[in-house]
DNA sequence: GTTTCCATGTAAATGGTTACATGATTGA
DNA sequence: TCAATCATGTAACCATTTACATGGAAAC
């Protein structure tokens, strides 16, 4: 939202890798980047028309052995200069919305046990993600010396882990502050 | 984004604390959601209107000592069982989205002096934020006994602490890493 | 024979930001 | 006197999601 269109830098920074179909880069996207950046066809399609109306790639049809007829994308010259402006501004504030503070937020309306309900699911999510983040990074640190871009790519799931570890800890001391200052006072209640 | 109408929950969920105007609806998620949950007056005057036609809130119109007349808002029975019902939801995914990481991604393209400044300036937005979630933390610390809300606040202030500390603590790695692995080659390059 | 994967898209709706508009009062 | 704060709102725009549409091929 906020800023201005970077699904289009997404697509012209893949291409600089390689030239894709959109189809390959929705699958690069959904592998790499949409833990921190997600995008859908009904954005990437579009884009991808835009950006070769305004001459910035350019599609070649080509035949595929299996499955209908593919459009492979390159990156133009101006399309890498728009690349690369992008690349020397300055990164705006980072957007994050996490329906699951807002709801522990008003918590004292549905109690304690849905808020602890509430933070175990969420445990359970991000084991997984943090699990997936450290198998990245294992089979990243063996081709670090095949391409530069990898170790850019490390840094991103450097950060994913780093998250993840602390969205756990979170939950684990968040468990531990409902069980000792909001269940004794439910216990208290109940007893008197 | 992706999930329906969350202002309105944070407009009822205010509302249950206590009556307000949106002016003040809007200093009190600014100064406690907005850090998870950003909203804009764009947002929130359309959806107070929005309440107010479905019978959720009903407003009444007040002389202010200072300043122009407020419309005080209050939260109905409806609404209440409106807040309610989402509450007693499972959350959604939560929805980030890190411009940084994007750029951190084509890294390669920009360089890594280009990288470093990056981090380094996310490094000291995010001080000042950790140091705001540690001084909220011990604000709440001595007013827990008044008020159950106060607990589930710290719960998202706490949230705030680990992700604050981990982007600090990613920002300190992802440097080492780069000088260990970028800088040299560049030297290297240099030196031949 | 059914699901999954290949592959490309469009349309409608929603959510959200930004810019604009107005105007009084208070404090530096 | 200038900026900030109080207070409410609208309109235009943009980004994003969701649902729809199509259809062949391969795998189970």
């Amino acid at each position: 939202m906020t800023q201005k269109n970077n699904t289009a830098y997404i697509i012209l920074g893949l291409l600089t890798h390689k030239d894709s179909s959109g189809y390959d880069l929705k699958k690069e996207i959904d592998l790499k980047i949409s833990r921190f950046w997600n995008i859908g066809y009904g954005q990437l399609y579009p884009t991808l028309k835009m950006l070769e109306e305004e001459g910035s790639i350019i599609g070649k049809p080509e035949k595929s052995e299996k499955g209908p007829d593919r459009i492979i994308y390159s990156i133009t010259e101006k399309g890498k200069k728009k690349l690369t402006d992008w690349l020397s501004l300055p990164n705006e504030k980072e957007y994050v919305r996490y329906e699951i503070l807002l709801k522990l937020f008003f918590g004292n309306l549905s109690g304690p046990t849905n808020t602890i309900q509430r933070i175990e699911t969420f445990q359970k999510q991000h084991q997984e993600d943090l699990q997936l983040m450290q198998s990245f990074k294992a089979d990243l640190e063996s081709v670090f010396q095949e391409n530069a871009d990898h170790l850019y790519y490390y840094l991103t799931v450097l950060f994913g882990e780093h998250i993840y570890k602390a969205y756990l800890d979170w939950a684990d001391e968040a468990l531990a502050f409902i069980n000792k200052n909001l269940l004794s006072e439910e216990n208290k209640k109940e007893s008197s």
